[in-house]
DNA sequence: CAGGGATCATTGGTCATACCCTAATCCGGT
DNA sequence: ACCGGATTAGGGTATGACCAATGATCCCTG
C-alpha cells in the first residue's frame, strides 16, 4: 500500500500536482516532514486532537501518509521540539500531545533570550512592567483560594527559611501563582517565562545574600495583604521595591560582552 | 578517525562502556540526537558559533559524531525548530546558524497561547498591562530617531487610509516600532508577539469598522507626542484608551468554546 | 574575447530494510 | 496471591541508495 497512492504532496514532480492548490496553502511544499507537522498542528489547535490523545504508532502513520518513517520520525521531532507533542517509549509508547505547560514557552523564551543578547537587566524590567501591572487586575480577581495559596507558600517560604535550606524556586513559585489569581493563563505563562532565566543568573547572587529572603518573604506577605485588601496603590509600590532589590543585585555582575 | 574511537554515548551496549562515565553524566542519555542537539545549542550559546556561521555537512557530521545520518537529521530538525538554525538545499547550502530574529520567539509565543486556549480577550489584558507599562520607560528612553521613525509610519497610516488601503498591519508596525524605541530586545519581541495572534481575530473586526484607523491614528500621534513630552499621564491615559477600543470590538464575538 | 547554456559536484530530502532497546502486559510457576 | 520471566508493541539507530536542488565550472558558440 505504501507505493500504490501517489499522496497529496509527493515533491511536486515539476508541474504534476501542488501548484493547483496554489493560493490555498501558500506554503511551498518542500520538505513533507513539514506538511506532516502542519496537519497535525492543525488539529491539535482545532481542537481534534486534544491533551492526552495518543498519535498513531510511526509505521502506522507511515502507512496513512505513504511516506517513510524517518520523514514521519522527522515530523515528530520537530513536533516535539515545538512542545506539541511528547514520545513515550516502550510498549503502548507513542507520541501523545502534551498539554500546554508554561514550561515551555518558558524554554523557548530563554532560549530565545540567550541567544538575543537580552541582558537580564532587560529582563527584569520587563518583569517590573508585568509584575507591577497585574497588580491592579490581581485586586480584582483574587478569590479566597488563591489567598489561601499564596499564604500557604509564603509558609513553606519561613519554614525553608528557618531550616536554612531556602531556594530562589520558592520565589518563583510565589511570583508564578501570585500571576495565576489574574485568571489570565497568558499571564502566568509570560510572569512564569520571564522569572526563569533569572535564576540562573541570581543562583549565585542569592548566596551572596544570604539574609535577603526574609526580607523577600516579608515583602511576599505584604504583598498578598495589599491584593487581598483591594490597596493597589500599596501592593504596585511594594511589589516594585521588591522587584528593584532583585535588579540591584544583578546590576553587579551584569555582562560586558554581546550587546553591540 | 571515525570508526576508531569507541564514541561518547554510543548507548551503551549492555555494559562495554557508558557506565565507566555514570556519575559524571547523570543526564540520560536517552535519544542520541538530543546530545548533538545539546552541543551544538552550547556552541552557539557560548558564541562558539554564530549567525551565518554553517554546520559541517551531514554527512561530515555524521563521521564527526560517529552516529548515522538520520541521526543527525533529527537533531537538525530539532535545532531548526527552535529558530536555531536554518537549512538551505544544494550545493553549498547546509545549516546556517540563523540571527536571532524576535519572530521566532513570537511565533513560539503564538503557539503556546494558541494551543493553551487563551482568549483573545485575555491577549488584550496583556497587552495592555505591556503597552500602557512601557509608556514611562518610553518617555525616558525615546530619542530623536524614534520619533522620527514613528513619526513616518503614522504618515503612512495616513496615506493608507486616504487611498482606503489601510491595513491592521500598520497598526501593529506602530505598536512594535513602539515597543523598540524602549531599546529593550525584551519589550519588543513580547510586543510584537502579542499583537500578531490579534491580527487573525481582527481582521474581520477590522472590515466591520472601517471608520475606525482613523481615530486609532490620530490616537497613535498623540502617544508619539507624549511620549517626546516626556507626559507620561497623558501617554499612559490615550494608550489606555487605544486599547480598550480594541478589546471592545473583541469582545462582541469572542469564543464562548474552550476554557472550562 | 565574451556570454550563455550544459555539466558537474556538493549537499539536503526521502526511501527501504534491518536490528536493537525499552516498557507494559501476560502468563505460568511458586 | 505474588513474583518473575516471556511476549509484544513501539520507539531509536544504522546502512546504503537514490532523487532533487543549486551554485560553480567549463565548454561551446557568436
Amino acid at each position: 500500500m505504501t507505493k500504490g497512492l501517489p499522496m497529496p504532496a509527493r515533491r511536486a514532480s515539476a508541474k504534476d500536482d501542488g501548484r493547483q492548490a496554489g493560493l490555498l496553502t501558500p506554503v511551498n511544499d518542500r520538505r513533507i516532514s513539514a506538511l506532516i507537522v502542519d496537519q497535525v498542528r492543525t488539529l491539535i489547535h482545532e481542537g481534534k486532537l486534544s491533551s492526552g490523545d495518543r498519535l498513531p504508532p510511526e509505521r502506522e502513520m507511515c502507512e496513512r501518509f505513504g511516506v517513510s518513517r524517518v520523514t514521519v520520525r522527522e515530523a515528530l521531532r520537530v513536533l516535539e521540539a515545538s512542545g506539541l507533542v511528547e514520545i513515550r517509549v516502550g510498549a503502548h509508547g507513542g507520541a501523545f500531545v502534551t498539554k500546554p505547560t508554561s514550561d515551555r514557552v518558558g524554554a523557548s523564551i530563554v532560549d530565545l533570550l540567550t541567544l538575543s543578547s537580552v541582558t537580564a537587566t532587560e529582563v527584569t524590567a520587563v518583569r517590573m512592567v508585568l509584575e507591577v501591572g497585574i497588580i491592579p487586575l490581581l485586586c480584582e480577581s483574587v478569590d479566597d483560594e488563591d489567598i489561601a495559596e499564596l499564604n500557604a507558600i509564603c509558609d513553606r517560604q519561613e519554614a525553608a527559611l528557618d531550616s536554612g535550606d531556602y531556594h530562589v524556586s520558592l520565589s518563583a513559585e510565589f511570583h508564578t501563582r501570585l500571576a495565576a489569581a489574574t485568571h489570565n493563563t497568558a499571564f502566568e505563562m509570560l510572569i512564569q517565562s520571564f522569572h526563569g532565566p533569572l535564576l540562573m543568573s541570581l543562583a549565585k547572587a542569592k548566596s551572596t545574600a544570604p539574609e535577603m529572603g526574609r526580607r523577600g518573604l516579608e515583602e511576599h506577605r505584604a504583598i498578598v495583604e495589599a491584593v487581598r485588601t483591594g490597596d493597589v496603590a500599596t501592593g504596585e509600590r511594594i511589589m516594585r521595591e521588591h522587584l528593584s532589590r532583585t535588579a540591584d543585585r544583578l546590576c553587579l555582575d551584569e555582562e560586558p560582552a554581546r550587546k553591540a
